[in-house]
DNA sequence: TTCTAAATTTAGAATAATTCTAATTATTGC
DNA sequence: GCAATAATTAGAATTATTCTAAATTTAGAA
């Protein structure tokens, strides 16, 4: 599981732009979330990490994770109370959460519905982030 | 701080629907958040509720709390990783976070809106609830 | 290279919100 | 008023996450 040199360019770039060095730890869990897009936990980000470098430490996938999210690279995304999930998605979209499941899926939204929930907010009001999730059951063919 | 005959009739009505029992504490704990209508966490409604009713428990607000909110009597909102908190508003709206102040306010959205959003959803996907958070900075004159 | 300063990683302890447990108390229907 | 069931309570337990302090790595200068 390497990184691609694309992302390991957009990697470095971000960090350096944040005066963050680049490390094979980083590397490591920047590359998990783009090979398996599948919204994993901290914790299954561990497990997954593990395995081609036995001695990372839990405490620093969420460093890497925090390093990642404030770079810009990737996004937390939160369901109800459940450990926090991570998506390499950069493209504005939502969630669909199935609650029988527990997958978790990507919804495309398109330009002018953005533009209309941005609307909606009064005067006064100044929007850096909007997060849309669905909750429900899917009835579709798995990931 | 008493539950007016209105609201007192929709909490016994609600909760015998699922047959569950009326008690002081859940009264006490509706409330509260019909009263200040401020999304306080589990730890403020706590707080505030000890001052009418000091022997009441931690425990016991988590449990009315998830009770009130299964009879659908009010709602949890979460932001970001921070504690859950409760709301009595149960028209479909979104809520704006402030990131500087911690404020949060309940945003109206129209039908037309709602609609489009659950037009989003490919096939097979069945929406119970839509979660929507706007988060940002507000530049207005406070609750 | 080799050295220094600063950033990062690491293991384990600490924290914070929430849930669980088992005993006590309240409520309902008879 | 009594039995059966549900709810409350205090405190222990759990879980995700953050903190701490020591060891390691990195970047850049000499």
């Amino acid at each position: 599981m390497q990184l691609s040199p694309e992302f390991k360019a957009r990697l470095d770039l971000a960090l350096e732009r944040t005066g963050q060095r680049p490390t094979k730890q980083r590397e490591q869990i920047f590359s998990i979330l783009l090979n398996k897009r599948d919204h994993p936990t901290a914790d299954e980000i561990y497990a997954r990490s593990r395995k081609e470098m036995p001695s990372i430490s839990l405490a620093t996938v969420y460093n890497c994770l925090d390093t990642l999210t404030e770079s810009g690279l990737i996004r937390a995304v939160n369901f109800e109370r459940e450990p926090t999930r991570y998506c390499p998605n950069l493209v504005q979209h939502a969630h669909f959460y199935c609650k029988s499941t527990g997958e978790i899926v990507d919804i495309e939204l398109n330009a002018t519905l953005l533009k209309e929930l941005k609307k909606a907010l009064p005067e006064g009001y100044d929007v850096e982030n909007i997060e849309i999730t669905y909750e429900g059951q899917s009835s579709h063919k798995g990931a």
